[in-house]
Order: structure tokens, then sequence, then C-alpha cells
DNA sequence: CACCCCGATGCAAACGTATGCAGGAAATTT
DNA sequence: AAATTTCCTGCATACGTTTGCATCGGGGTG
């Protein structure tokens, strides 16, 4: 049997509710704090979560909502988060919901209400179905917007708009985009932000290594020497149909990838990227709901952050072929 | 507010328990059983399982501690674990604890007392520190095994065997192994299995991309015509090495890696490697732990489970050169 | 010296649920 | 038809905390 405040108070000589308020900090005298917290630690006592959980409706525990953890974007989300939340000593429920959008929804329901907050990443949802699914209070988006909620964001649009600028600083004319999903909230950003350009537009592809292995042809099929593609598990299937091909990367085709993933500087050339803050952003938006836990939610700014994008030049692009 | 029993009572027009019992499974005539389930169903009452633990316990949910989500490997386990927690509507806490032994043996003091049982991936600290830190009745080793403690593991050295027989068959007969770090659980089972071979080893190599990297240029100075690594990241960074230094795999150099993560098909040549069950071990363990939930201890056997590893022959392997 | 106020402490209620116990009605047995 | 069992239901309690309220004592002020 575990130990209780009441095994701590019988120790300390006082009552259930001064160790309770030794311990959360309420008002007593400094000695007998000493006592009770020396009790306390004798005994090895850790206040049971669930108790407290019931009387004060916060439980500590946070919700974490992924499509799939096999993609390193999210791994390395769900990473940053643990981490914060480690530092911090609460809970994080994790969800993987295999990219389906009504197994999110049932998942975001469920944790709403066992949780404090839910951090979600939900790249395919409508606005509609979030607006509905989540409270606006306690939910916040991860690398996605929408409207009146709570959100941590890339600058998509300035990521995308540095790759383009660097390839066409390096000559290339014909440049490519391998667009991903249509629904996608960070698709639609690039899309719109690469409306200032002349672009070679490749139809959607599965964000995947397969995607990219399948959209090599449709590129090499093309005038295009420069290829963004919509995220780097693209980009690295591009390159590896490119090689079997007999391309070589990048004397005879530029690649970029988007995300900066660990993977990218491990492909063979290491990808030329556009860095999302991934982990940053996970434990960003925890941090933003603990900010907001007991306060009311209006004395609260900031309810949409836009975190920095920035290109890293590695060896996958150079300059275009004569 | 949300609803609660009292409210499902109330609409009901019986008493809490009963609502309790016909909503648990407990003793109702089938009549008010109905009753009670409409009124829930109307009032969409969901259970407070924070309260429920409380009085029973039980949480209904379960810890997972991992090294690092980044790792493919770990990734693949905790989708595997997600996967089935949400089929059997069950929540389950993850940590990353960033390859730290220490930060393991806390989150599992912590997750020992707020869980109902703990998954714990932890390849590197010792039989005694796991021995000491962990409840032998509610935690399940993922992927190693230690002496008196639950365990999912796959059968290391039947994979290993495979391997190197596999290059054998092929011709080679100056055979490399890259081992990984000492202290892992998974390393020392690949050794004991190779000790039936004579075999080139290689220093313990850090169990990532880099140290491939690495290795590349030992296995280059010595007379092996084919490398098994230790992992598939360290396959990969051993192709990375290769492709830079111009030798060609599988032509020049075998290589197979182990684990077979979802990476090792997209690599260049797409990478023969050992399959281990990682989603399904994690799913697994997390049965092992439903199934005895409740039970008394003894009545449960198969406390260690053996999962079949088995080689994935792709094309980073051929035929030794003359 | 009387008054008031404030800080420290204990008592008891509450959070939402599950469950042992007892009471009552119905069903079965004698 | 009476006695006994069976089944269903409600009351009350418990789980381990936190917290409003009341109490008590001491110190400061008038």
């Amino acid at each position: 049997m575990r130990t209780t405040v009441h095994d701590v108070a019988d120790a300390a000589g006082v009552s259930v509710s001064t160790v309770s308020r030794a311990l959360t900090g309420g008002s007593v005298s400094p000695a007998t704090r000493a006592t009770v917290m020396a009790a306390a630690e004798r005994l090895g006592y850790r206040p049971n979560r669930t108790a407290r959980g019931l009387i004060t409706g916060r439980t500590g525990n946070y919700g974490l909502i992924v499509p799939d953890l096999r993609n390193p974007f999210f791994a390395d989300i769900a990473k940053g988060v643990s981490a914060r939340a480690r530092a911090v000593d609460c809970g994080v429920f994790i969800t993987d919901t295999d990219e389906d959008v009504a197994a999110e929804l049932e998942a975001l329901a469920m944790l709403g209400r066992n949780t404090d907050g839910v951090l979600l990443c939900s790249p395919r949802a409508t606005d509609a179905e979030l607006l509905e699914a989540a409270d606006p209070d306690t939910t916040v988006l991860v690398h996605r917007q929408a409207p009146g909620m709570l959100s941590i964001a890339a600058d998509i649009a300035a990521g995308t708009r540095q790759a383009i600028d660097h390839l066409r600083a390096l000559g290339h004319r014909q440049i490519a985009f391998l667009a991903g999903p249509d629904d996608s909230w960070a698709g639609r950003e690039r899309l719109s932000a690469l409306a200032d350009y002349e672009i070679l537009r490749f139809g959607s592809v599965a964000p995947t290594f397969e995607g990219g292995v399948l959209a090599g042809d449709l590129v090499l099929a093309s005038p295009a020497t420069a290829v963004l593609a919509y995220n780097d598990l693209v980009a690295m299937g591009l390159l590896h149909r490119l090689a079997t091909r007999g391309v070589s990367v990048p004397d005879q085709m530029s690649v970029v990838g988007y995300d900066d993933i660990s993977l990218a500087a491990m492909s063979h050339p290491p990808l030329t990227t556009v860095a999302v803050p991934k982990g940053r952003a996970g434990a960003a938006a925890l941090e933003l709901l603990l900010r907001r836990a007991g306060k009311t939610p209006s004395a609260v700014r900031d309810r949409e952050v836009t975190l920095p994008t920035g290109l890293v030049v590695r060896s996958s692009s150079g300059v275009a072929p004569a």
C-alpha cells in the first residue's frame, strides 16, 4: 500500500490539511512546513495524481495526437513535447491515428475529457471538423492553423520563397514543385507562396518516399532542372528514382526538400531542405497550454504563434546545367 | 460542466449505484438497464476515468518509455502500442528519455505510480538497475530480457545466424561485424550468436548513421567483402560512406543491416536486413499487461515471450567478388 | 487592558465513481 | 399458503486529495 497524506500527517503530528498545504504551497508556518517536508521525504511520499486530479479538476496530463509516428516529422514533434513535459513533470498521452481523420477526432474527444489539454497535429482534417470537435481553449494546433484556434505553426510561405529564390539564384529557370495532398494546410501555404513565381507544378503526390519515386519520372519527362519537393520524404524518393535512372544530383538536377527531418542529412547526396522547427514547436505548444492553465482565456494573447523557417543548403542543389 | 452519473441517475429515475451497475455490467434488470443506457446515451455520458481510477485503483492507462523517438525502431514500437491501445480504449503515456538511463529510471518510478503498468524499452540499463526500479508484475521489457522480469523480445541470435549464413551462401569468407554498444542487451545476443563463426569484429561504434559512416573506412581497410552492421542506421551510414568512396554495393561489398526499419527499403541500394517485429512487439507487450490485469500473477505463464526474426533480402547483398 | 486582526491549524465537505450491505419485491419451493 | 430463495435496488461509505469555514492563539493598536 502506498503512503498517503494520512501517513505523513501521522508521522509529522499534524492534520492532513496541513500536510496538503505544506506541500502545495499553502499558508503554513515555516517550522511545521519543515517538519512535514521531512516526514514526507522520509516516507517517500508522492501525491496520488488521480486523487488530486479528481478534486482540482486538473490532471497535469496532456494529450498529443499525431497522424503517424513513423513519419520522422511527427516523431520529432513528439520528442520535443516529451522533453518539455519531462522538465515540468507532467504526463503526455500519445495517440497515433494512422492518418485516419475519424480516429483523430475520436481521440480528440477522448483525450479532451481526460486531460488538461491536447496538442493536435492534424494536417488533413477540415477547419469545420476541428472547430466542432475541439475545445478552443485547451486545444492547440501544431503546424497548422484554423480560425479562432490556438496554434503553433511555422512560416511555411517564407521557407518556400527561400527555397525558390535559392534555386533561381543558382540559375535555374525551369523549377518544378511536387505538390502534396490538396487538403493539407501546409500544402496550401506552400502553394499560396508559389503564386508569385512561374513554376511547373506536378499533381498531388502522396507525401511519402513512394510518392517521390513516382514523381521522379514525371519530373524527368519535363524541362525542369530543379525540383522543390513537398517534403523530405518525397525528396528522398525522388533522389532514389533519379539515382536508379542514372541522373546525377545536383549536376543534372537540383533537389530541395522541406522539413529538414533527420534523414535529410543522411541521404545521398545530403539534402538541401527548408528547416522547420519540430521539437521546438511541440515544446512551444505544450508551453502555451501550460501558461494558459488557470488563467482566464482572454488574459493571454498569442493565440497564434508563428515560428521561423530557414533553408539549409547541403549538396543536393547546385548551379543549373548550361 | 460534464454530465456525471448523478445526471444520468436523475434522468433515468434510479439511483447512482444502479447507473454504475448498469454501465459496468453489474446485476441489473434488463428493463432498467435499457432505461439507463438510453439516458446515458441521450446525455452523452462518459465516465470520469479519474474518479473511477481512484476507487478501483486501476487507471486504464499504461506507460511507454523509449530512449529516442527519432529512432525509427522505437517509433515503430510506439506506433504498435498506440494502435493496440486505441483498439482496447486505454491511454498510453509516452516518455522519451533521450538515451539517458537516469531519466529512464526516474520515468519508470513516476509512471509506475500513475499507471496500471509500463512498457520499457531499455537497451542500456543494467539488469540490477531494472530489477530495483521496476515492479516485476506490472513492467514488461520490450526487446530485452532480464532475469525474473516480464519481457517481449525477438530471437536475435537466430536472425544473426540467418544473416551470416546468407552471406556465406553467397560465397563470402571474410565477413565483418560492426558491433554496437557493449552494454546493449541485443548487442550481447548478437555477439553470442556470432561465437560460432569466424568473423572480423569491428569495435563498438555508435548505433547511429554517423557510427556507420565512421566504420566505413575501417571496413575498407580490411579484407572483408561483406558486413553485418549492428543495425540499419549503422548500415545506412556505411552505405553512405561506401558510396562517397566509390565502392559499389553489392558488387564490391555486401552490406546487411538489422531491424528492418522503414528506411531500409528506401536506401540506395535497398538494404538487406534482419526483420524484427517492432509494432507487433509493442502490441504484444501491452497485451501481456492487459491479460495479467486483475489475475493473480502466478496464474499467467508466458513471462518471457520470444518473437521470430527473419532475413529480408533486398539489393545490398550479392555474391562475393571473385 | 480591551479590542481587533491576522496567521496558523483542524474539521469536514467535496470531487465522481464503485461496491458491501441491507431491504424489499418477486419467484420458487415445500 | 407460508417459507425460502433469488434478484434487484438504494443507502451509505470509501478512494486520496484539496479547500472553505471555523477555531484558536498571539501580537499589535487604541
